[in-house]
DNA sequence: CTTATGTCAGTGAAACTGATATTG
DNA sequence: CCAATATCAGTTACACTGACATAA
């Protein structure tokens, strides 16, 4: 029995519980969960993307995201607009505070990265990135 | 502003979202929960370790780790004996069934990650490994 | 006195499931 | 009718904070 392959899923997990943490602390002080920090870097990332395919890119239920989307739409920090031409989907985006907010959000998020990250040769971050995205389509198949 | 670095931070959310989905599937049969199911492995590993160890070692807080322990004595998983000489720690260990159903689950678990990892060449589990360690241990400091 | 552990109690955020209305 | 979306409502898992007793 090998079993003493790296165990790449306990490592996996371990990562991001440690980056989970740090991210919490950086993101406390503007009142940020890492959940929200997520959504609103997804909503810079897809302007207009409905709440059911936020969730599905976050493994989220619709009902969840749409509880989360509610509490930002209520700070102020996204908009939805009104259902465009097909579907009853109603678009979601950043509005002018909520792409400040995540703007320094990001800054502070980047440090943890950074710091994360701050052993890696460009070599060792990129065959790092590789691998986890085979992992993930290997997962999603 | 580049921030198109591959993005490590959000790859391993998004790899450790779906392996744990996966997991779960995996482990419901038998009413284990991922966490359940890391606090068992752990137990494994190191026999008589005491809850307070257990709670850093999974990034939680004792009080927590405690009442998950309960569940699994309740159950017959894990048995707990009396304080050893030096400390007041209790000495937490896998019982005969629960080394039988961790064995079960931990077949299951290596599907998932053997699949996880189906398309990674040795080489590439190896910098995966090798990757994830340096950011671990970069967080920890 | 200090530190670490275990444990009791209460709290709270964050997800979940179920059901319903609307739209193409 | 069907599929996808949004949303209302209730629920529950889970980990948290706080407080306290105990032991070295």
């Amino acid at each position: 029995m090998s079993k003493h392959q790296p165990q790449v899923g306990y490592l996996i997990k371990q990562a991001q519980s440690l980056l989970r943490i740090h991210m919490e602390d950086a993101l406390r002080p503007m009142d940020l969960s890492v959940s929200q920090y997520s959504c609103l870097h997804s909503l810079l990332r897809d302007p207009g993307i409905s709440a059911a395919e936020l969730a599905r890119a976050t493994f989220m239920t619709r009902q969840s995201m749409g509880t989360m989307l509610q509490q930002l739409l209520e700070r102020g920090l996204v908009e939805r607009s009104k259902p465009s031409a097909g579907g009853r989907a109603l678009p979601a985006a950043l509005t002018e505070a909520g792409a400040t907010l995540l703007s320094a959000a990001q800054a502070e998020v980047d440090k943890v990265e950074q710091r994360m990250l701050s052993g890696l040769k460009p070599s060792d971050l990129e065959s790092l990135g590789y691998g986890l995205n085979l992992c993930i389509n290997a997962l999603r198949a």
